[in-house]
DNA sequence: GCACTATATTACTATTTAGGCATATACTTA
DNA sequence: TAAGTATATGCCTAAATAGTAATATAGTGC
């Protein structure tokens, strides 16, 4: 398996990428957008958290790219910009299942 | 394209993998692992800062499942315990690139 | 214009954490 | 045992940031 050699800047550009995904009301608000398009005031009642927080997690998600924002009259409706996240999501947790599998092997063997 | 319902508990773990994924330094550990196992001074030495630096963003990768830990006398090599990592920055890194293509997009249609 | 609703922004606080420095631990060799 | 080397740990500080509360902005309908 070949693989390139990423610059110190390409590393920064992934991580800041991971950091955007690194808290989990962000990950909840991707996950309810997922069903497809919501206003602010639904994704509010999803997360359980205050609008203006949320408010502030949506803009972070849409300056990293992630979702797109569309306003008709007063309510202002976000969805998913960029789907590879859920390839990022569905990896990991298929990982993290990998690495429970391997902590329950332990047990097995003794 | 179905997807399950993910519990918040799920999203806190998946959560956190990004986490530990979004510092530059731990990429850029990574990225050298994966030429192959390596000891802590030569870490060090590939990521440019101090040793107990790199040592505790060792501590971070092993208890994050990602690495591995192996004592050889005096020296201490560390490895890649979780290749799925890799996955994770080529979706990365593929998004990124779409996105960069989609901003470019806007000054040719003009 | 005025009241009402939806969303965004600002200022603040509390928590987290990366990095530096000093030092501890552990292994090796003389 | 003593000196030297490799790695880990503890303490501290500075910076980043999530959440809250108050308020601002912008759209709607009377």
């Amino acid at each position: 398996m070949k693989h390139k050699k990423l610059s110190n800047e390409a590393l920064n550009l992934i991580a800041n990428r991971f950091k955007v995904l690194s808290e989990p009301i962000r990950l909840q608000i991707l996950h309810t957008l997922q069903e497809g398009e919501k206003s602010v005031n639904d994704l509010t009642i999803a997360v359980q958290t205050s609008q203006p927080n949320v408010s502030k997690h949506l803009k972070i998600l849409q300056n990293a790219g992630i979702l797109s924002r569309e306003q008709h009259g007063n309510i202002v409706y976000y969805r998913i910009a960029d789907e590879s996240i859920f390839t990022l999501c569905e990896t990991v947790c298929n990982a993290l299942e990998e690495g429970i599998k391997s902590q329950a092997e332990i047990f097995v063997t003794v």
